[in-house]
DNA sequence: ATGAAAGCGCTAACAC
DNA sequence: GTGTTAGCGCTTTCAT
């Protein structure tokens, strides 16, 4: 195996081995390697050459410092357990693609401490530009946004004031929407089911919202139920359980998830409780995944993709450059009514 | 805010900055903002106020060169729309949390091109140490695997030679367990739905460790479907609904994931179908996400969690230090039968 | 088209 | 306990 040569070394190889190897200056292999600048077709070869047989694998950090660019883009979210955030994940790396650029994940576990200290290291890497979730953040977490000096995106919320760019959704509206919707459809008794959420800005804005606009009608949520820990089919079946146990006239659930909605879906109809017709259900985030469930829950998409590309999309042109003025897209979800949520007489 | 001090001067604060705010020479700034070698209690704060008030955040990168060290373990899966993966990642987390070790993700979409080059580019910034799904990797690969001078963990297979160390599962053994466990139950007219898994070795060998068990009590798969793209429940349900209308004879349904699997459970519900009596089921994972659909699928929990944790603990073990053996950790998964899967009467 | 010198921001090693 | 010097492995700039 070629590649031994440098494996006896035990030590990293250096621009200066494939140079002292091809008989080239270390500033041309640097050239050959990074495509730039005119070389002569016979150096080219001579230094790849080289550097292959070596297995020579240049080291960023020097370059780095020298060059004083760095292509990471740091990414930060709650969690990855959630399937929203890896779809995030999935639209950012698919616009970085066509880039040079590249990104780096972070998790908080929903945790403020815990993003400050992610976005500390983070940033003690220099990345060209930030992606992170939520509006919310510790004092510290702010200051170091603010001078951080390179675009920052923060995604997936719109009721707050980003310190840079934004690309998310009105989760206030959302919960507004489906609560519209809930009435508009003779909807009158209803429960709420969901993480108990004081870290979990989003789904507080929902609520938030929902409980606004029932309020607007002269409605309330009439019993409610928050689990902790991940979300589960399971979690949504025994919270539903234990809601309609106590409060068995209710007429609609709204569930803060996808996820737990299932499980709710699943528990109304082994009860053979009629669906929409006794009681209506409906979730949040329009998981594909659930697809193919006896009934389809009502729900709203949040725009995960979407919102990763076009976050991506505003660092890659951010990038290294003056950044400009400071873009704001405000997406807006689609509500599904699917098989649980009747349809209401008025038409939005 | 303190902080703007910083963010007027348009370029990153250096470690002089800090020395000329404070009156200290750099080198004992460094010190401070490490924790290293005696630093008098009235110069450390000092040096802390200055920092503080500035904003500073130290450049990994220049740290990085100088010292020669570098805090980031690269984690390399094949995705994360696989709930699997995020598992394997927290697992992970959890224990570098207590350590100075910092993981960093990258995604290869199951492409082994994709790998080369994430493999290169995680590399270039010479981790500490480096985790990656599976032991199929192209010959570039491997060779910068070998000659990385760095700890270096294989997870989530055990069915192959690793380049050093390896923690993971006999995917071939799992098939083959769960080939047993149904013939012993009596099943004999064994479908099998899976992805189309050139690139998904893991899934391939469950697969063939399950013909190769079928084979030796002289039995063959009786018929077989695939799918493209990501897991879903109604892909498992258009499967399976494919399957039973082509080869209606059919009396168990081996799923390569529990989430088609559960596709198919619903499906089979739906039309009536005695399950376990009539056909049997089986997925592959231990999703707890799916806990509490009408019946509980039979499956094989993968020790994700385990696999994660194992993992880092080695690459703890080892990072930074003259690399002893290479361990080699074969974990064991454990079948549930759920009630999809009749008891046999033979035990294992 | 190629090379030499300087230096990126920090830390190791050694003075004091 | 604190400061000084050298240099990590590259790239920038300028010379040839």
């Amino acid at each position: 195996m070629t590649s031994d040569a440098s494996a006896n070394l035990n030590r990293p190889l250096t621009l200066r081995d494939v140079s002292e190897a091809s008989g080239v200056s270390e500033m041309t292999v640097s050239r050959v390697l990074r495509n730039r600048g005119d070389v002569s077709e016979k150096t080219r070869d001579k230094v790849l050459e080289a550097a292959k047989t070596l297995g020579y694998v240049p080291n960023k950090i020097a370059g780095a410092l020298a060059s004083q660019r760095v292509n990471l883009v740091a990414v930060i979210v709650p969690s990855l357990g959630n399937l929203v955030f890896p779809e995030v994940l999935s639209g950012i790396t698919e616009v970085l693609d066509e880039t040079e650029l590249q990104p780096v994940y972070g998790v908080t576990n929903y945790e403020p401490e815990r993003e400050e200290k992610v976005l500390y290291d983070m940033l003690s890497w220099r990345p060209a530009g930030l992606i992170l979730a939520g509006l919310e953040h510790t004092d510290a977490s702010r200051a170091m946004l603010r001078s951080a000096g390179i675009p920052i995106v923060e995604i997936m919320d719109s009721d707050g004031t980003p310190v840079d760019a934004m690309v998310g959704i009105s989760h206030r509206r959302a919960g507004r929407h489906m609560a519209q919707a809930i009435v508009e459809a003779g909807y009158r008794k209803i429960g709420f089911l969901g993480t108990k959420m004081p870290l979990d800005h989003r789904a507080r804005k929902r609520f938030e919202g929902f409980t606004e606009a029932l309020a607007k009608e002269g409605l309330e949520v009439a019993d409610q139920e928050f689990y902790e820990g991940g979300s589960s089919i399971m979690k949504g079946r025994e919270m539903t359980q234990a809601l309609l146990t106590r409060s068995p006239d209710l007429d609609f659930l709204y569930y803060s998830n996808d996820m737990v909605g299932a499980g709710g879906l699943l528990y109304c109809l082994d009860q053979d409780i009629d669906v929409p017709g006794q009681i209506g259900l409906a979730g949040f985030n329009g998981l594909r995944l659930l697809e193919g469930l006896p009934k389809t829950l009502a729900t709203m998409d949040a725009c995960r993709a979407d919102i990763g590309r076009e976050a991506a999309q505003i660092i890659a042109r951010h990038a290294g450059h003056p950044s400009a003025e400071a873009e704001r897209h405000v997406l807006k979800p689609t509500l599904a009514l699917g098989d649980t949520l009747k349809r209401g007489p008025r038409r939005r």
